[in-house]
DNA sequence: TTGAAACATGAACCATGTTTCAACTAATGA
DNA sequence: TCATTAGTTGAAACATGGTTCATGTTTCAA
């Protein structure tokens, strides 16, 4: 999870490294099984996005991804199984996506600014990525935890390195860090998810001017 | 759900507005009514903050209460109504807990650090409040989306008033006020539900500081 | 005191959807 | 070719819990 991308490093047993989503000991051995396994990943993303874990259905799954109810059995050990293997999935990709944006030289407000702004963007890309991580709070408890905690952590890791560049000021990075992913979170559900009506652009200059001037008056 | 701070609130309230939060047409008559109910109201908060949504249960609720499963029906149509009555109180309980945290005279970004310490009171005191706001993004998307949009308008609208009195500086309130009620929402849940480890004033000092300098080093 | 309306009861009904399973087909390697 | 393992199938078993209903009890105004 801490690591960004990683495209095809394939373990065989069960690390925690994401590799397909499969339960323990129900990873596929072919390349037939790989297929249906991804199928299967593709399709819950669809069913959870859309319906919402209680009302999904493991039936609404497999009739989306083309393959007999028992398949479903075959690769998860259960409904919960999947969300889990999804959540982190979901976690891993929109961390990646954040990190992405930011370009290379980058540091202190502005490279906030561009996180938020990749995070916008997937966020419109994927607009599932609210009901699957929200409903984590309550289908898969740990993996929700783990990716607020985690997500803070790196923000408050750029705190620390900026404060060191001397281009953000000491204070607590703990509790800002917090602050920030939640200003973050909030407008990714308002401009990227609910509606489009203000451009990426205009949501980072207001969200950079913020951690830049605060909300007052200059005094 | 009958709190410290609340002693005798705990479901009525005068107004037509929120009448107690039976279903139409199944408001109690008799005073026996009106106790049974409270009872089942306060059972639920404790029920749906317990087990969330899903798991909980309408004979969850009734044995809570102590009253039979079919009483429920007296009062509810559905265990989605109930839920829907629960959110809208909690809605309101929490508006009016930041609200009732702000001191007469205050103004500006002293205000806004005010209401988040109501905020985090409440937080601290009413453990299910994530949990059941939460959820109505899924089992009451109506209620939950009127809840953040109302908690926005209010921001904003004293962000409005700030920039009036000159207090706050001309701006973008309504990109402002979701990144400010996503900073709150986080800081709750991370340093109210999840753990003490903080002290309010800490927190509150901290967010105090950012809207007002920002992260950066003064320039 | 009385009777009609309000309220309470909980077993049974019922819909839904997860999980199991035994029979089957496809791929693989010797 | 055969033997073995991997993968597929979908009907049926099973569990859960929301909702109904016929019956009994309480309340309260007249």
């Amino acid at each position: 999870m801490a690591t960004a991308a990683e495209p095809e490093r394939s373990a065989i047993k069960g690390g925690a490294a994401f590799e397909g989503g499969a339960s323990p000991g129900k990873a596929p051995r072919t390349a037939r099984g790989r297929e249906t396994l991804r199928r299967l990943m593709d399709a819950a993303a669809l069913e959870f996005g859309e319906r919402g874990f209680h009302d999904a259905s493991i039936s609404g799954i497999t009739r989306r991804a083309g393959t007999a109810l028992g398949s479903f059995y075959t690769y998860f050990d259960s409904k919960d199984a999947i969300f889990a293997a999804l959540v982190r999935h979901m976690s891993q990709s929109v961390a990646q996506a954040a990190a992405a944006s930011v370009s290379p030289g980058s540091t202190g407000i502005r490279r906030e600014r561009e996180a938020l702004a990749g995070f916008l963007g997937f966020a419109r890309e994927h607009k599932e990525l609210y009901r699957i991580i929200d409903e984590a709070e309550f289908a898969d408890p740990g993996n929700y935890r783990a990716h607020y905690e985690g997500t803070a952590a790196r923000i408050a890791a750029r705190f620390d390195e900026g404060v060191k560049a001397g281009v953000i000021a000491p204070g607590d990075n703990e509790i800002r860090a917090w602050a920030v992913m939640g200003m973050n979170v909030f407008l990714g559900l308002r401009f990227g998810v609910w509606a489009e009506d203000r451009s990426i652009d205009d949501v980072g200059a207001v969200a950079e001017a913020l951690l830049t001037d605060g909300l007052g008056t200059r005094s």
